[in-house]
This record gives C-alpha cells, sequence and structure tokens, in this order.
DNA sequence: TAGCTGACGCCCT
DNA sequence: CAGGGCGCCAGCT
C-alpha cells in the first residue's frame, strides 16, 4: 500500500491501518515499515508520518536527516521533524484506492 | 508461560 | 495542554 503513496504526498500510520480494516493497529504499520528496508521493490517509507504530521520514524534511516532529504527530493518541506503543510499534502488511501486490491 | 516492547491513536484525567 | 491507560499483535527475552 505505501508503494502506492504518489511522490510528493504523505500518509499516515492509522489512515493505513484503518484502510486495512484494524483502526487501532497503527503500530503493527510502523512494525512493517520497520521490516521493509531491504524489500523489493522498495518501499517509500518516508511517506509514512504520525497523525500529526510528525517524521517519528526519522531514527530508522541510514543516517539523521535522511528522511527530511526524501521529503525534500520530492517538494515536501519539513520544519524540525514536521511536515510543513501536511494538512494539504495528506493523501488518504481509502480516497483512491480500491479495498478488494488489499484482501 | 509471562512479560515487555514498539516508526500509533484515541480517550480520559 | 501535558500525561497516563488501553487496544493492537508480532517477536523477543
Amino acid at each position: 500500500m505505501v508503494r502506492r503513496v504518489p511522490p510528493g504526498r504523505v500518509t499516515t500510520y492509522g489512515m493505513i491501518a484503518a484502510f486495512i480494516g484494524s483502526p487501532k493497529a497503527a503500530r503493527m504499520v510502523g512494525w512493517a515499515l520497520n521490516k521493509s528496508g531491504a524489500a523489493f521493490p522498495p518501499v517509500p517509507a518516508h511517506r509514512v508520518v504520525n497523525r500529526n504530521g510528525l517524521l517519528t520514524g526519522q531514527q530508522f534511516f541510514d543516517f539523521p536527516g535522511k528522511m527530511q532529504e526524501l521529503l525534500l527530493s520530492e517538494g515536501i518541506e519539513t520544519k524540525g521533524n514536521a511536515i510543513c503543510d501536511f494538512r494539504d499534502l495528506c493523501w488518504n488511501p481509502a480516497e483512491y484506492l480500491d479495498q478488494n486490491e488489499f484482501v
């Protein structure tokens, strides 16, 4: 699912969990992303943030600042560990994806 | 087996 | 506006 997030947009752990059908299992999304480091095709984990637009997973990237770097390369600006225009950049899977693709 | 720990989120003090 | 409890559940002591 994370691979479907368009470049230049971001989504949240909670939205993914909700779309899957387990709104309260957002932690599992993070757990999965943690394991997705060496996955192929690559998973754009930098496009997933928490519900406040905070880059809570930045410590799990190669080096400090990598996540911001990846986001900036797609035109997404960050302030500290937060996404600047999170409200506008937030991409809700439920609006674009078909449930049936993920059963 | 029991307990702990998360890249979370919601609800209640 | 902080801080704490709880659900979630895979995987590791």
